[in-house]
DNA sequence: GTCGGAAATGGTATCGTTCACATCATGGTG
DNA sequence: CACCATGATGTGAACGATACCATTTCCGAC
C-alpha cells in the first residue's frame, strides 16, 4: 500500500542503500545514478518515512513542542509564533499543544509527546508538580519552562519579573492617591499569579496601606468571573478607586464592569490584550520570552552542560495614550 | 542510554511482549506479573517509544495537523482550538503549523508533516496547487482543505459562503444610501479574497452602481497597508462614504484610518477582531468551520467511501451596538 | 493417573531506514 | 602487467515495538 525506499530501489535498479544516499545527498553516488533514483522517486511517488528515520539510534526527530493553557489568548500566540519562527529557521518543526490549563491534559499530553520523541519540550505548565520529568532530562530531552518556573525540579526556564512589575504599578496607583484597590488574580497555585499578588501586597506595605483582604480576589480564570468581581466591587458601598488585573483576559472583565458601572476608577492590567482599555500596562516582551526560551532549548540541545538556569526578563510600565480613552 | 522495553522485561523478568501487553492493557497477563511489570517501568523510567509503534504496518500515529497562516490572528486561534478539542476526545494529538501564508514555507511544513506519517492533515492553504498531495490521498492520508477550497486535486473541504456574506453587507450600504464604497482586499490569489471581491462587485450591479477601479484595492495583507490605502482614499477629493474590508486584520487597518480621518465613514468588516470597531460584520461560526473539518477528517479516517465534498457554511450580518461607537 | 484445554508467556520476523563494512570496478602508476 | 588507491555500490545488522504462532504451565474432569 505504502511506496518504501525498496520500492524505490527496486525501480531504480539500486540498493537502498544507494537511494538514501540521494535522498540525503551524501557524496560518493554517480550522477546518472542519482538522476535515475530521483526519477523512481518521483515515479513512485515516494515520501520519506521520518518516523523510521528516527528510529534509528542517535537521530533527532527534529521537532520541537510547545505546551500552552490556550491559543485563543494572543499572550500564547504571540508566544508559539515567536517559537516556531526560531525553530523554523533552524529547520525544526513545532507542535503546539493546549491543556486549556489543565493539569491533567498537560500531563498526558506531555506523556504523549514524550512518547513520539520529540527533541525538546517548551512548557508553559499548569502543573504543580514536575518531577516525573527527571528521567527525561536525565536522557537528554531538552526540558525549558516558561512564563512558570518549574516545581520539583531543576531546569531550564525563563520568566518575567512578575512581582517588580506589578509592585511598581500598585506603587504608581498608591502615588496618585487611591487607598482602595482592588486585585483580581488567577489561580493561585500559578506562579505567575501568585509572584504578582505578591507584588500587589508589597506595594501595599511600601506605601503604607492597609492590605483589605475584601479587596482581593484570586482564583478568577475567565472574562465573565473577572467581571462579576469588579462589579460586585464596584456596587459596594465603598468600591475601589482603583482595580488591578492580574492578566490579559482579567484585565478585559474589569474593563467591562469599569465602563458599566464606574467609568472613572483606574484599571491596571499585566500584560496585554487587543481592545482592552486600561490606563497602565505592565508590559513585557512576549516575543522575546519566546525566543529566549527557543535560544535555551537549543543551546541545551547543542550540548551546552551549563547548569540549569532561570533567566529573569525585565518588566516595563505602559501609561496608556490618554487621548484613547 | 535510552531506556526500552527490553531493559524493562530484564528487569520485570519476563519477556518484552509480556511487557507490551501489560503497557497496552490486553488480557492474558496473570495479576502479579503485570505488577512485576509495572514495578520494573517505574523503576527503569521507562516510557513508550511511539515511533517505534507507528512503524509497525496498520498503524495509526495517532497524530494529525493543522497548517495555517498565522496563529496570532484570532481566526486561526479559534480555529485551531476547535479542532484540537475536536481532536483530543478522539484522543489524537494536533500538530499546529504556521506558514505566515508562505506557500514555500507551507508546501516544505507539508512535506515534513507527511514524512512523519501524520494520519491526517487540515490545510488552510495560501498554495495555488495541491496537486502534489494526490498520491497522500491515494495513499489512505486524511486530507481537509478549510476555509479555501483545493486547486488541481478533488478533496474534502469546508468554507464559508464569502461571496453572499460581501454582497449581502455591501448591498446593505447601498441600501443605506452609500453610493462610493471602497472595497480593501488580500491577496487575490487566496480563494477567499478572490470570492469577497466577487461577492461585493456583484451587489455594486444589483444595485446599479457603477464599478470604481480607484476604489477597489487588492493585494493588501496587513493593517500598516490596509491603514495606508483608507487614509489615501479618506483624504482624496472624493473620498468614499464607506468601506469594505475583506478581513479582519484589513478592517483594524481601515478602523485606525477612518478614525483619524473621516469617522462617519461606515466600515464593514469580514470576520471579527476584538478592539476593532466596524459598523457590520459579516459573520461566520470559525469553531464549527473548525469542528466541521475535523468531523470529516476523522469520517474519512475512519474509512468512510464518500466522494470528496465541499461543505459551504452560512454567513450572517451583524450590525454593531450603535452605543458601543 | 492421565489427558485436554485454557491461561500465561516467549520466540521470531517485521516495519522503513541508516550505519559500518564489504565488495566491485576502474584506471593510473611503477 | 600487476598492484593499489579511489570512487561507486551493495550487504546485513540494527533501532524499538508488536503480531503471529509456539510453547509451557497448571488445573479440573474422566
Amino acid at each position: 500500500m505504502t511506496v518504501t525506499m525498496r520500492d524505490v530501489a527496486d525501480l531504480a535498479q539500486v540498493s537502498t542503500m544507494t537511494v538514501s544516499r540521494v535522498l540525503n545527498g551524501m557524496p560518493g553516488v554517480a550522477t546518472e545514478t542519482a538522476e535515475a533514483v530521483m526519477a523512481a522517486v518521483e515515479a513512485t511517488g515516494y515520501r520519506k518515512n521520518e518516523l523510521a528515520r528516527s528510529l534509528r539510534p542517535g537521530q533527532r526527530s527534529k521537532m520541537i513542542a510547545l505546551v500552552i493553557g490556550d491559543v485563543a489568548n494572543p499572550f500564547y500566540a504571540v508566544l508559539a509564533q515567536s517559537v516556531e519562527n526560531y525553530a523554523r529557521q533552524l529547520h525544526y518543526v513545532t507542535v503546539i499543544f493546549n491543556t486549556n490549563e489543565d493539569p491533567e491534559v498537560e500531563r498526558r499530553g506531555v506523556n504523549d509527546l514524550l512518547a513520539r520523541r520529540v527533541d525538546g519540550l517548551l512548557l508553559v505548565s499548569s502543573d504543580t508538580d514536575h518531577s516525573y520529568l527527571a528521567t527525561d532530562i536525565e536522557a537528554g530531552t531538552g526540558i525549558v519552562f516558561v512564563d512558570r518556573p518549574p516545581v520539583g525540579l531543576v531546569a531550564d526556564a525563563v520568566v518575567v519579573d512578575n512581582r517588580s512589575g506589578v509592585r511598581a504599578a500598585t506603587t504608581e496607583l498608591i502615588r496618585r492617591g487611591n487607598m482602595r484597590i482592588g486585585y483580581i488574580g488567577d489561580y493561585e497555585r500559578l506562579f505567575t499569579a501568585s509572584e504578582r499578588l505578591a507584588g500587589h501586597v508589597a506595594a501595599l506595605s511600601d506605601g503604607h496601606l492597609k492590605r483589605a483582604d475584601d479587596l482581593i480576589q484570586m482564583g478568577i480564570h475567565t472574562v465573565a468571573d473577572a467581571d462579576a468581581t469588579a462589579t460586585r466591587w464596584l456596587t459596594s458601598d465603598s468600591p475601589p478607586t482603583a482595580i488591578v488585573a492580574g492578566n490579559n483576559l482579567l484585565a478585559t472583565g474589569a474593563a467591562n464592569a469599569i465602563q458599566r458601572h464606574a467609568p472613572t476608577t483606574m484599571l491596571i492590567g499585566f500584560d496585554e490584550l487587543p481592545g482592552t482599555q486600561v490606563d497602565i500596562t505592565v508590559g513585557f516582551d512576549v516575543a522575546a520570552l519566546g525566543a529566549t526560551a527557543a535560544r535555551m532549548l537549543f543551546e541545551r540541545l547543542d550540548g551546552t552542560d551549563r547548569v540549569p538556569t532561570i533567566e529573569v526578563l525585565p518588566t516595563a510600565l505602559h501609561v496608556a495614550n490618554p487621548t484613547e480613552r
